[in-house]
DNA sequence: GTTGTTTGTTCACTTCCCGGATGAATCGGC
DNA sequence: GCCGATTCATCCGGGAAGTGAACAAACAAC
């Protein structure tokens, strides 16, 4: 083909208008891409014409209804040839296998849970987890060849270079890389993000961070971590492992922390410590679950232990927001729910911030639960597949 | 005129391929442009003749030499008919005044430094800065109307909405807004941020943090603040005061702030602070200058406070290294420079941060010393400009 | 003066897009 | 069941944009 140059760009740059319109809104009538692009109809046709020629859209065989039920000619309906797919999210919790399979817009189509033992090695889980990717699929009725990537969340630092595991997390799963293991067993890429990161992902793209640019989204669960988000992308540092913010020191001297240091604020925060400090005082077995009722409950006890664990949290975001100065904390994880933790984290912000920086921060709780790290798996795969 | 939509919009494209191109590089011939474009010349010979028709570019009087110093036809020049102009820096700063006046390059074509009483009021200062970049225009023989804009560097947070200084810097400044005067002053656009951030974005386009995406700027001089660049853009924060890390508690029962709290950084690692712990011990008077002397020198009392000085900084820099992950730490302002003060951050840096983090940064001296804020100022100036 | 090179323009041609006209397919009302 | 209304898709003529080839212009080198 003669390279005619721009005018041979343009019509190009029209075919992607196209193709990008079929891939965000799915299959449409030619009448409706002409409105979408704000392209003539003559010219859609014979882009249309052109991209069935060259196999890249097919027209389908049902008709759509003619403009809602009105009368007129029913359109013929097209669609991208190479179907857009589904992706999955895997979230690997220390307790938890919980599996999301969606298409690439988003929409959950299928969703399942199942206990997770932390006895049992990463080897054996990570075969679980395929077998229920496997199993969304078919609930969701998406053929095994239309799943293009599988987003994962991995409750561990991951060096970004070697994508293994560096430490903490099950004693199983360490120097693994879970990324690589799933890949082999599904055969789809798989991209591996902690916890932290991928609930700010999803909190940002379906929650409370909705259309927020700066958001501090902090995990308070097992472990403490926050995701950070700027300018309303995640941030994840020059190696990858940014939002470590679990071994801040916030308390003078505070308990030794496996970290070697003295008073850090996961050994002041996190669900294990609490739930340690409460149980001598109660009868019952207590759970976090169990805690966040009793807070609900307008337990005393449970109040002051979840305030003060919420301003040793709010202590450490109070350095980070006088220097990052964000819009929003968003507190996530099994406890981020609890009004008494946010109630806690607001004080120590108000008192350890710089007052104009508190006053432009609201604390809120994220709206996602234990779904968080999940969706962010999915939003990761659909923001990698869109990217590649 | 009939819009014929895409087609409209291709020329439009293409006109704008043509006055980025001249406002890019400058004057150039038409034979030049469709090399740079990638359009035919017949092309850029009709769109050319459409812009000189509408009056955005204009075609010079003197010919250019044809095709570096060849034989051939001298080709017809073409420029923008409203030049790219000049841009100027101004840095205010406690105890200076420092204008610069540049092409929209970033290349330095005036430049001149007078001294600031702290006495002296701001409506004052800021006409003898007024006065300033009109001696600068004239030096560099830059026409007045040819001032496309000015980036104003204070030492103090602006508020974002209002652009007045918040508090801090001298009393004469006070709920001053040094943009608004300045602008009043030499009727052209003026930006104004504060001494970190601007700092950080020269040692960002000039300095030591070239081409590095992740990298926290520190300045250490009369007050303590930060730059923050990640991904290569400057962190504003939500209201634009990000990167305030004066206050970090970092003494764990040090001397009571301005601020109301204790222990603050600014009261443990200013200039002012330091140079007023080591003056008992010395009989001359001694000042930045003499103590940066003394450091050099080896004078180990020096060295012990400036390395101790680090320490602080680099305790409040450890946290925030371990929830951005950047990829360098550059120490600007007066003491920026000191040996003992990086040794100091190294140290303080490598013992409260996760291993891991830690090794990921550097720690760097800026290059660009006292000219920081306003070649920072320069850059400001011509992104915006660029911008709008 | 001639030759060679580069520039800028003119001309014929192709590609692309648009508006209006035309035919197709369906719905609702009689 | 027939007919107008409505929407969809295509065909056709025309305009707009871009391109290569050809050509005159301007200058340097010989």
């Amino acid at each position: 083909m003669v390279t005619t140059g721009a005018l041979e760009r343009l019509r190009e740059t029209n075919r992607r208008a196209i193709t990008g319109l079929l891939a965000g809104e799915g299959p449409m009538s030619r009448a409706d891409l002409a409105r979408g692009t704000g392209l003539s109809r003559t010219t859609i046709s014979s882009l249309v014409t052109d991209l069935i020629g060259t196999g890249d859209v097919v027209e389908t065989a049902d008709r759509g209804r003619p403009h809602k039920g009105g009368s007129g000619r029913p359109p013929h309906l097209v669609a991208l040839s190479t179907p857009l797919g589904a992706v999955a999210g895997v979230d690997i919790g220390h307790g938890h296998l919980r599996v999301a399979v969606a298409d690439r817009s988003g929409r959950v189509l299928a969703e399942d849970t199942d206990s997770l033992d932390v006895d049992e090695h990463g080897v054996d889980a990570l075969d679980r987890a395929a077998r229920m990717v496997r199993a969304g699929l078919a609930a969701a009725g998406v053929e095994r060849a239309d799943l293009r990537a599988v987003g994962m969340c991995v409750p561990a630092p991951l060096d970004r270079r070697s994508a293994r595991i560096r430490t903490g997390i099950m004693p199983g799963w360490r120097h693994l890389s879970p990324g690589d293991e799933l890949h082999r067993r599904l055969d789809v890429p798989v991209f591996a993000d902690n916890d932290a990161n991928l609930g700010a992902l999803a909190e940002l793209s379906h929650g409370a961070a909705r259309g927020i640019a700066d958001v501090l989204y902090v995990k308070v669960a097992s472990g403490l971590g926050a995701g950070i988000v700027l300018g309303g992308r995640l941030h994840r540092g020059a190696t990858g492992i940014a939002g470590e913010i679990g071994h801040v020191q916030v308390g003078e001297d505070g308990q030794v922390c496996r970290c070697g240091n003295r008073g850090c604020l996961e050994t002041e925060a996190s669900a294990p410590r609490l739930l340690a400090v409460l149980q001598p005082a109660y009868d019952e077995q207590l759970s976090v679950r169990s805690v966040l009722a009793l807070d609900a409950a307008g337990d005393a006890g449970v109040r002051r232990v979840l305030s003060d664990a919420g301003r040793s949290v709010g202590r450490a975001l109070a350095d980070l927001c006088n220097s990052l100065n964000p819009e929003a904390i968003v507190l996530g994880g099994s406890l981020g729910t609890s009004p008494s933790l946010a109630t806690g984290v607001r004080a120590a912000v108000d008192r350890y911030a710089q007052p104009d920086t508190a006053a432009a921060v609201r604390v809120v709780a994220g709206e996602l639960g234990a779904r968080a790290e999940v969706l962010g798996a999915v939003s990761l795969a659909i923001a990698r597949v869109a990217a590649s």
